[in-house]
DNA sequence: CAGTTCATATAGCAATGCTATAGGTGATAG
DNA sequence: CTATCACCTATAGCATTGCTATATGAACTG
């Protein structure tokens, strides 16, 4: 209809679908408005993606990359807890941009079977957690961490496109977010130990120490020798020991 | 075929649609899978249900019942924040138990418009905190750290359904719970505040009588001076005043 | 030019949610 | 005991869905 540019079918099909998805206010979108939008026939689709699914999910990768450029596109700010800080808003604005797209992304939850997405997701944050931990600023394994506050982010984020956009609160995904990142940090180690949640110096060290021997791959001890090492560091970085 | 006991057909639809669902792993379940289960056909699924959603909406409502059942159902520690851990323990466990119906009750987000166990599932939540709050253990306003923590609650419980039964790991979900509790508690505000996310003591008292006269349906003002009053403590309360 | 491969269209299938219509059943009124 | 009437259920079928068996065109290769 308006797509019959001069753009290749598969590319046609692609634009359409994310168009459609983008308006569909939460509605299904089937695969003729999807064809009749990109001037094409159904075999055309099935040919190129095999599946609605395989459509949708190239729609998704589409969408991971302009996510990912988002999750990255900001100059380290010196301190990694303050750019998760940035990656989780970033998270929490790219849901509330493109509700439906995201709803694919990481709403699509069924039993035993996790989007791509998320495991990608989860190794973004693992990543800039990592620097926190190279700095000793964390209290827990950063894919511990990681896992973490990814959950808690795409919580918050579902909860607010559920919201009526009026009704939006963004102090819901603040304080959140604080929440975790404090959780996680090493801050309050320094300060007076609240609970059994505070660890000790020699936790924290280990942590880092251990994030930064796997960032650095040093060579300076054999594979077999920095596998051992790094299990003893495991096991004292994970010991509950105050 | 074998749900053709005594009980009438609206009876037999739920149990029916209840258990297609529970075995469905994941894949949707048809109405006409649902009426022959029931031995009924399909005018009478709708003739009592109006919709597929309908139905299903009954579905959630029993499965809500047994949630709630679970959430209220022990005895009070007498540490609020104790029985909060206790809600949240709960309900990632109805998760796991009943990973399709939480699924049909959390997970069916659709932008601008959210189900209504969401606010039940809060109002729950913000009960339990209201005590908390009276006790002087909360450091934000029940309403807001409920949903905060329920939301951070949904995340998780989500991301443990999708991953294999097998790679199960409850640590996320200990961490994540105990990281939440800990950031909305008044525990941090005793020990040296880290960062600017200690309240003071004056904060967390005005909390404290906000919850309390909310709960007492105090008479000893009228109330427009108590709305004023009220007014008034939330302002406090709401300060980020150190 | 013949053959092969890729890309698209025609037509249609099985399954889905749902409904217009009619038949049957029980309770109540006369 | 019959008539009425509201309620419940069944027969049959519609429109839409995701998907495909088959055929046609185009473009390159020998």
């Amino acid at each position: 209809m308006s797509l019959d540019g001069q753009l290749p079918p598969k590319m046609r099909l692609l634009r359409a679908a994310a168009e459609l998805l983008a308006k569909s206010a939460g509605a299904a979108v089937s695969t003729r408005q999807i064809t009749q939008l990109a001037g094409v026939t159904a075999p055309t689709l099935y040919h190129h993606f095999g599946d609605k699914e395989g459509l949708f999910d190239a729609v998704v990768a589409a969408g991971f990359e302009e996510y990912v450029a988002g999750e990255r596109d900001f100059a380290p700010s010196g301190n990694p807890l303050e750019d998760i800080r940035r990656m989780w808003d970033n998270h929490v604005q790219f849901g509330l941009k493109q509700p439906e797209l995201y709803l694919v992304m990481f709403g699509n939850i069924r039993p035993e079977s996790r989007p791509a997405i998320v495991a990608d997701a989860e190794a973004l944050m693992e990543e800039m957690l990592n620097k926190a931990a190279a700095a000793g600023q964390l209290n827990v394994q950063p894919r511990e961490a990681a896992r973490s506050i990814l959950a808690a982010n795409v919580g918050v984020t579902l909860m607010l496109i559920a919201e009526p956009a009026a009704e939006r609160n963004l102090e819901l995904s603040i304080m959140t977010r604080d929440a975790m990142i404090f959780a996680v940090s090493a801050a309050q180690a320094e300060g007076a130990a609240p609970e059994d949640s505070g660890k000790s110096s020699v936790v924290v060290a280990a942590i880092a120490l251990n994030a930064a021997l796997q960032a650095s791959h040093s060579d300076q001890l054999s594979s077999s020798e920095l596998k051992l090492f790094l299990e003893w560091l495991h096991r004292i970085s994970t010991s509950t020991s105050s």
